[in-house]
DNA sequence: ATAATAGTGTCTTTAAGACACTATTTG
DNA sequence: CAAATAGTGTCTTAAAGACACTATTAT
């Protein structure tokens, strides 16, 4: 998406590129859920990913970085383009929703304008820390919510396959790129990380085994505070090293959980 | 591309899907090189990468297996999407360039084209048993040439990058997929499938190592033929199990070379 | 016999995986 | 002291990596 107007009509074709969408996949962690931020338009009874449209005065990742603090107020998140998807039917299917789309954000474009027609969607992902965040609705949304990976809403057109793409993306580069910091607070405690990698990975992985594999790879160091978590042994804070971690994502690093 | 006619009018807005390209890196493999198959559009010294547009009623992946037909004749090939690339210069930075491809190509589109405008290109790569191609040349190009990819000619736009990205996500892929039955004859010997790996990875690999490791999947079997390299040893016939080969493609293997 | 390439085995080192007890905190 | 969660060490097994000699073929 190329402005901060929710409701631009994209499908000026002086301003925005044609044909090519850009879907977000924001993920969250929380409430040790991995979440994802779903939209959704008024009247319908079904989600959408985070999306717009390219300008003709940005890049791809531009846009997708704009769809991103559009939505979570954020910027400089952690966004990673994995797969873009374009055939005749993925809009067409399901001809009727787009036009309630449309008809409910007031916007009602010519029949043989672009936006109805083909569509290719650029599907990226990101990554935000879930606190941080603060929900930005457009006009033409009822409502932006976060919903649980493991649960989700009925999905328009084929979000659901973007949706489930994105963590597979995600899945794969859990193993070659310090993920967790983007995810979790500042600090955190190491059953936070270990859940965290956890409930990426859909598996349960050997807490000594996990703590010795991340701390040898010096990307995260112990801190000389704890955290109060009631009747319980209160666990150290960590944080990330900003050096090691920078090193991590240019050269990738390998975590064989 | 959307149709065997090389020298299809692709701004017809009515056919074509706007803004989107798809250029396609043909990769094959022959005399201990790695090749890239490369056309010259004519008058123009630059190179670019086998592209296309995307028909109004084909999907992306139909685009870039129609566009991959087009320039070695074969269908059917193994194809991988692996990044778009879209920003307002990388086409715009050579404008002259693209001029001259209409000129030369006998075409000249309405200067509000969009084809002259933002374009979006969607990258795949391939990979052919370069003896079973017999190369395609359309109409506006001067030549189609296999490159080898360690000496590239000057190419137009970012086909460089879009090159050295895809080598780089098929140094990733070779990892996890069997890559080798994509590019060798059916049958083949180990010093010849040897060679390819340590050619893609751009490193030396300890033969005996490899030759454990590779035999160790199950995906290649000994046959009871030799090959006569003349006054040396004569190597062993081998060829994939499409059985195992099939299984490793959907399941994903680890060869940690 | 020589030159050139094919083919194979062992040892060492490192990483992965399995496994269970002790420590701290609050009520 | 009981309940809950944090935190840590060792042994076994598997894989990676380093390394060098013997085998075959044609001239």
């Amino acid at each position: 998406m190329g402005t901060n107007d929710l409701d631009t009509a994209y499908f000026d074709e002086q301003l925005y590129v044609r044909n090519v969408a850009v879907d977000n996949v924001i993920f969250g962690y929380h409430d040790r859920e991995l979440k994802v931020l779903l939209q959704k338009p008024k009247l319908l009874d079904k989600w959408t990913v985070a999306g717009g449209y390219i300008l003709k005065t940005e890049s791809v990742e531009e846009a997708a970085h704009n769809i991103a603090f559009m939505r979570t107020g954020l910027k400089d998140l952690f966004l990673e383009q994995f797969k873009t998807f374009g055939s005749p039917t993925r809009i067409k299917d399901e001809w009727l929703d787009i036009e309630k789309v449309f008809e409910n954000a007031g916007l009602n474009p010519p029949t043989e304008a672009w936006i109805r027609d083909y569509s290719v969607s650029i599907a990226f992902y990101t990554l935000t820390e879930f606190s941080l965040v603060t929900v930005q609705k457009a006009s033409f949304d009822e409502a932006i919510e976060w919903w649980p990976v493991a649960q989700l809403p009925r999905m328009m057109f084929d979000h659901a396959l973007i949706i489930e793409e994105a963590l597979k993306a995600l899945q794969r580069d859990i193993y070659h790129y310090p993920i967790g910091y983007e995810l979790l607070p500042r600090k955190f405690t190491l059953p936070e990380i270990h859940s965290l990698y956890e409930t990426i990975l859909g598996k349960t992985l050997d807490n000594r085994n996990f703590t010795r594999k991340l701390l040898s790879t010096g990307i995260i160091k112990k801190l000389d505070e704890t955290r109060n978590i009631g009747a319980h042994r209160s666990p150290f804070l960590y944080k990330f090293e900003k050096k090691q971690y920078d090193a991590a994502l240019k050269n990738g690093i390998f975590l064989g959980f």
